[in-house]
DNA sequence: GTGAAAGCGCTAACAA
DNA sequence: TTGTTAGCGCTTTCAC
């Protein structure tokens, strides 16, 4: 055997034909084994997987796509690798795709609805049988352009529409969670840091101004413009007057506003609670622990998956499915000293 | 047009005889121009886009890449997608391979060497022309089978043998870089918090105590075991002397000696500094502020891309390229107050 | 249970 | 510049 060279494929590879020929058997036989078709018998089957081990036989994806016109794939386009919530959007829709036998292909947004729609481009020349968008910031036209050519649901983005699917959570419910929590500690001075036109910015107000007037703390709605970054949690403490708690929209700027109480000395939650949104990786650190609004990321991918591939194999129609919030208490809040 | 049903294609897609038969010419004219061949007229060109665009072509990938016995695709296999690290590479991977007209299809290790093997596996099926694979835990034996089979470049992971290339970053001069930090600001009394077996632990223990030694603080190097979390960065404080700085072996490390030192109100960096190591995003949180060492992640990611398509085309051979790694310094490190 | 043969949609000679 | 044609490696009837 010579030294390959760098470049390329060093040795040619078998073919179903080099099998069938050294397992004195047809092709399509070696098709059936390579499939799994009970409709092999236990010897040919045999005979066939020694001589393709013995020949470093691997399937040609392409030419069995191609031949059977399905990939048994799912293309699954994530907004943003940096963002972990997408990691977890992706566990579960891996999860479900793994035991229902459906490979997945990722792309990566890259914050850029330029890259997402070539990414989806990209899903479409290859042929996925479905399609899976995590968040997204394509606009919801070519969205529904594309769920026409193949099912296609979106997770954590809520859509309308009767061509397309879609999982999120109930934002609402979150904030109202949130500040139920802040109520039962003793809170009336509940003030919210909102997202501005960032992502489930408007549900999370819009709850936060329903749950304040249904525990008649009407008079206490105060909503002070940010977005979601430590510097807009930090300047809402630094221009405003201190309440005896926050809800933020999201975790970043709850950190910004325990930055800014903690440069001022006053003490979380000895003198002020905060509540923030997301429950990010770092609110989970012992040194932050982060009282927050968990959503269940990982659910939201095996739900969109489980719609996916519910509609591939005609089981269900794909339709519009919000999943439940849910309170995780840590260690910056605790009951009002202002009572 | 009829209702679509829920599962399946919408459409049965134009093929390019479809194409073909509408602008009037052959397929091969289409061929051609879909992979924008000079030659092909302008004219001609102008009329199968036109009908391209008119039917809703797609072309079909599988079939491309059988006919052409190759796909421009690479796989890029990533450890942990909730390891931000892991997206920065990505990001620099894909940054050279757009540049460069190759695809890149991604998939998630999922911390766990069976699902890294399945999906190189999914790599080698679907023909990819070469492969990068990012930190991960594959054995060395099985990296250099595969790479016998296809070009393969390690991001992250140093690795030997001839038959694939890898880019890694010199841990032991990142070690030198906290050492020579804290050197400078007074410290001498420095002890290293390791990371005990994990990735890239023993490059930095080796560098901390060669750094040492090269300052004249052979008789300060104190090593206490530890590995990469938080909890065993509080246990390295809570069951040793307090020295004057710490240097750990991660930044997860350091959050927990921080945090520990917080709860016994030794103020940081007033009386004991600290150093981590991977600049991970929760380090630049205003509220954290973690002096650490950075490691070129996206350069890690561009430098493997660039060696594999270099080797791709024949213009270099495979081979092992060492990056630095730099100091980052926050709010974690002052002077020494002992002196 | 097994084999023969007709494609899947495209590329790449080669011919015109 | 354009058309003809022989595959790429596999799946899938349909006979046997």
């Amino acid at each position: 055997m010579t030294e390959p060279t760098a470049g390329g494929r060093r040795t040619s590879q078998p073919t179903m034909d080099d099998v069938a020929a050294a397992a004195g058997v047809s092709r399509a036989l070696v098709s059936l084994v390579m499939r799994e078709s009970p409709r092999a018998s236990a010897q040919a089957r045999r005979a066939v997987l020694e001589a393709a081990g013995r020949l470093g036989y691997r399937r040609n994806l392409a030419a069995s796509n191609l031949a059977a016109r399905r990939t048994l794939t799912i293309g699954l386009l994530l907004d943003d690798l940096h963002n972990p919530w997408f990691a977890d959007v992706s566990d579960g829709v891996h999860a479900v795709a793994d035991r229902c036998g459906y490979q997945v292909i990722l792309a990566d947004g890259r914050r850029s609805a330029a890259a997402e729609s070539r990414a989806i481009d990209t899903f479409l020349a290859s042929q996925v049988d479905g399609i899976v968008v995590a968040g997204g910031r394509l606009v919801s036209g070519r969205l529904a352009a594309v769920a026409r050519e193949v099912p296609l649901v979106s997770a954590g983005r809520p859509l309308r529409g009767n061509s397309l699917g879609s999982v999120s959570v109930d934002d609402a419910v979150g904030a109202r969670l949130a500040v139920e929590h802040l109520y039962e500690l003793g809170h009336r001075d509940i003030v919210h840091v909102d997202g501005g036109r960032g992502a489930g910015a408007a549900p999370r107000r819009a709850g936060y101004v329903a749950a304040m007037r249904e525990l008649g703390l009407g008079d206490h709605v105060r909503i002070i413009a940010g977005e979601f970054t430590e510097e807009a949690g930090a300047r809402a403490v630094r221009t405003h007057e201190l309440p005896t708690a926050y809800f933020t929209a999201n975790d970043l700027a709850a950190l910004g506003v325990i930055d800014a109480l903690d440069d001022t000395d006053v003490p979380v939650p000895g003198r002020v609670s905060v509540v923030g949104y997301d429950n990010n990786t770092f609110a989970a650190l012992r040194h932050i622990g982060l009282t927050t609004i968990d959503q269940p990321r990982n659910g939201i991918g095996r739900a969109a998956a489980e719609m996916l591939l519910a509609a591939l194999d005609g089981t269900s129609e794909l339709h519009h499915l919000l999943l439940q919030p849910t309170l995780v208490v840590r260690s910056t809040t605790g009951p009002c000293s202002a009572r």
